[in-house]
DNA sequence: TATCCTAGAGTGAACGGTAACATGCGCGCG
DNA sequence: CGCGCGCATGTTACCGTTCACTCTAGGATA
C-alpha cells in the first residue's frame, strides 16, 4: 500500500531515509526497546516464519540479493518492520568474516589535526555503514603501534586507518596480516601502501611565498618535531620557496607543536633584528610566538609578520588574527575511508595516493594592519600578492 | 618449568605482561601475521587437538575457570603460544552475548573538553580490556542521539557512555533496552541514571570568588549555550558566589563556546566601564574576549580581570596568560568506565554519581601584572586570596 | 517435444566460541 | 563399605548468520 517509503530496512545508511525526518511518534513500533515483551531479540528465523519464507530468503533480502521476487521482498520487509528485527552483528561477523568495522589508530592528544581527522573518518565511515573502533596510543613508537594494531586485529576489523604521521608507524604496519586493507593518513607518500595526505610542501610554499611577496628578505621557520613527516614536509616546502626566490635559508628552530615550545622559539627570534617574517609550523606554536614577540615589544605585523599552519578555530582571534594555512580534515578523513571501502569492495590491494590541497587564509598577522572589523571576518584566502 | 613468565594468554590486558617489554625479536612466533602459512587463523579446536584436550578445556583456560589442573593449563597455554592462537571476538560475542566493547557517543567537534574525555574513556576502557566504538553526532537533538544509540545498540555494545551534556540526551536514553548499562558524562546529576560530572558549580565559584577577592565590585559573566548543562551550572555557581558576597548580579551574556562569540561578547563588555572583572565560561571564548578588550584598549588585568574555564593547552600563552579552571578529563573518563565495568561485573544497575573537583589555575589575566617569566611557568593553583 | 538453462526459493552445514549437562574418579563420611 | 559429593574433563547443543548446494517450475532452444 504505502510504498512511498524508502526501500530497504530502516537501519541502513540510505540517502533517502536519512533525509526522511518524518518521525511517526505515535506509531506503535518502539524504536529500540521491544517494550513490554521481555523476550530475546527476534532472529532471522522469527522473521522467516512470520513472513512464511525460509531464513535464507530473509538473508537474501537483507543482503540485497537480486533474485528475490518483489512481492516476496515486500513481505519480508514488512515482517522485519513488524517484529522490529535488527540483524545481529556478531553472528554476521562470525559467518561472513566481515565486521563492518574500521579501526582507527589515533594519537592520544587534543591536537587539532589528528582529532579533526578522526571525526572526519568517523563521519565518512558512518555514511558507508561502517562502525569505527578507536585505539589511542600515547606515542608512536613501534611497540605502541604494533600493540594497537594487534588489538584491532583481534577485534578483526575490516580495515585500518592510522593517523600517525611517523615513519615508525609504517614499519609497524609490516607485520599486519596481508589481507587487511590499510591506509596511512598523513603518512609517508613514499611508503608502499595507500596514503592520504595534505600537500604540506605546497602549503609551506604558499605561506613562505606569501611572506616573501610582502617584501621580506627571507623567512625564518619554527618547525615541528623532526619525527613528524608533516613537520619535515613543511620544512621542505619552506626551503624550496626560499631557494626558488634566491633568499637565505636560516636553519629552522624546532618545537613540539605546543604553545610553550612556540613561546620559547619566539623568545629567541624576538632577539634577531633580521627576523621580520616567521613561518610557524602550526597555530598553537604560532600563539606562543605571538606572545613572546608581544612581551619583547616586537609588533605584529609591523615589525614581524607571522604565518601559522592548520587554521584552528581560535586563530582568527589571536592578537593579531593569524594568517595560516587551512587543511580540510573532513576531506582527508573521507578520502581515507573511501580508499578502505574501495579496497574492501573490490578485493584488490592497489595503492592509492590521495593528495589534498591546502589553502592560505590571510589575516592580520602577515599584512599591514587594516581596520579590525573587516580583518576579523575576512577569512577566505583573499590574495594580497 | 619456566613459570616465571606472566600467567594467562599474551593478549590479555595484564599489568605484569604490560610491563614485560622483553621482546623476543628472534622468536619463531610471528606476532600478527601467520607468515608463510596462508591458512586460516587457528581456532579453539586446533589448539585443543594440539594440546590433546577437548575444546571446552581450552575455553576454560581462556576464561580463567578455576577447575583446570595446573599442568593442563600449562599445556593449553603452550599450545596457544605455539599456534599463535587469538580468540575470535565475533564468535565469542555470538555465543556469550557480550562484546567487550563500550560505545561512546561524542560530539563531532574539536572542543577540548569532549575530546579529552573521549580519550580518557578510551584509555581506561583499554585498561579493562574493552574496545571502544565511537559514534559522533553533529548536534545533540534527540533524533541524532537516538540514532547514535541505535547504531551502538545494533553493534550490541556492552555499555554506553554519552558525552553529551544536554538534557535532551537524557530523554533519548529512555528508549534504550533496559539491560544496557549507561553512564552520562557531564550529564544532569538529577537524572535517574549514573552520572560523572566535574563540579561545575564549585569551579565557577572558585573563579568568581577569586575575582571578588581582588576587590572587584562584582563579576560579569559570559556564559555558554543555554542547552549545555555545564553552561547552566557555571552560571549557577557564579550567581551563588556573587549573592553570598552581596554583589550585584548583572545578567550574563551568552556565547556558543567559540572564540568568535567570545569576541562579540567582549566587544559589548569593553564598553561597560563597570565591567572590571569577567568570568568567561570557557577558554576559547575567553580568547575572543581578550582580543576584543585589546582592540578597545582595555588592558588586562589592569583595567579588566579575566578568568576562563577548561585550562586548554594554549591558555598559558594567551595575551596575557589566562587564569582558568582546570578539569581533569582523564579522571572523568576513568570514572565513567569504572561505573560501566562495575555494573557489567555485578549485573546490578544501581545509580552512581561521581563528582570530580576542579582546580583554579592562577595566571596573569586576573592579577596585577608580575614579571612575565615567572607568570608563564607558574600554573599550579597558587592562592592569591 | 525432449533438453538445457535460469530465476526464485529452500536445506543443511559451517563459522568459532560458550553453556549446560554427562562422565569418571578419588575421597570423606555415616 | 556403599554413598554422595566435588573436581577435572569430555559431549553435545546452541548462538544467528552466511555459504554452498539442491530443488522446482517455466521459458528458450534444438
Amino acid at each position: 500500500m504505502s510504498s512511498t517509503a524508502s526501500e530497504g530496512p530502516p537501519w541502513e545508511p540510505d540517502a533517502v531515509s536519512a533525509l526522511n525526518v518524518d518521525f511517526p511518534e505515535a506509531s506503535g513500533e518502539p524504536s529500540l526497546a521491544r517494550g513490554h515483551a521481555r523476550a530475546r531479540r527476534p532472529s532471522i528465523a522469527d522473521v522467516a516464519s512470520f513472513a512464511g519464507v525460509s531464513h535464507q530468503t530473509v538473508s537474501r533480502v537483507l543482503n540485497k540479493h537480486p533474485s528475490v521476487r518483489e512481492i516476496t521482498r515486500a513481505r519480508v520487509l514488512a515482517a522485519i518492520e513488524q517484529l522490529g528485527y535488527r540483524p545481529n552483528t556478531a553472528a554476521r561477523a562470525l559467518a561472513s568474516g566481515r565486521t563492518k568495522t574500521l579501526g582507527v589508530v589515533a594519537l592520544d592528544s587534543s591536537l587539532y589535526g589528528p582529532v579533526s581527522t578522526m571525526f572526519g573518518i568517523q563521519s565518512a565511515a558512518q555514511r558507508f555503514g561502517y562502525f569505527v573502533s578507536v585505539v589511542a596510543v600515547h606515542s608512536i613508537d613501534r611497540v605502541s603501534v604494533t600493540e594497537a594494531l594487534s588489538r584491532l586485529s583481534a577485534q578483526s576489523v575490516d580495515g585500518i586507518a592510522i593517523i600517525a604521521p611517523f615513519t615508525q608507524a609504517h614499519e609497524a604496519l609490516s607485520d599486519l596480516p596481508t589481507g587487511m586493507p590499510v591506509v596511512a593518513v598523513e603518512g609517508d607518500p613514499e611508503a608502499d601502501m595507500s596514503v592520504v595526505t595534505v600537500d604540506q610542501v605546497e602549503g609551506a610554499k604558499l605561506a613562505t611565498e606569501h611572506l616573501l611577496g610582502h617584501g621580506h628578505e627571507t623567512v625564518f621557520h619554527v618547525a615541528g618535531p623532526e619525527e613528524w613527516l608533516e613537520a619535515r614536509a613543511r620544512v621542505a616546502g619552506w626551503r624550496e620557496a626560499l631557494e626558488a626566490a634566491g633568499a637565505d635559508v636560516v636553519p629552522p628552530l624546532s618545537g613540539d607543536w605546543t604553545s610553550r615550545s612556540g613561546y620559547e622559539a619566539g623568545q629567541v627570534l624576538a632577539k634577531i633584528p633580521d627576523a621580520t617574517a616567521l613561518f610557524v609550523a602550526n597555530d598553537q606554536m604560532a600563539l606562543g610566538v605571538l606572545r613572546a614577540l608581544y612581551e619583547r615589544d616586537r609588533r605584529v605585523p609591523e615589525d614581524v609578520a607571522v604565518v601559522g599552519f592548520d587554521d584552528i578555530d581560535e586563530s582568527a582571534y589571536f592578537i593579531p588574527p593569524l594568517t595560516t594555512v587551512r587543511q580540510d580534515f573532513q576531506r582527508v578523513g573521507a578520502a581515507a575511508v573511501h580508499i578502505l571501502v574501495d579496497q574492501l569492495r573490490s578485493g584488490t590491494r592497489r595503492q592509492e595516493h590521495v593528495v589534498i590541497e591546502p589553502e592560505l587564509v590571510c589575516r592580520q598577522s602577515s599584512s599591514p594592519r587594516s581596520s579590525p572589523a573587516t580583518a576579523v571576518t575576512r577569512t577566505k584566502g583573499v590574495g594580497l600578492g
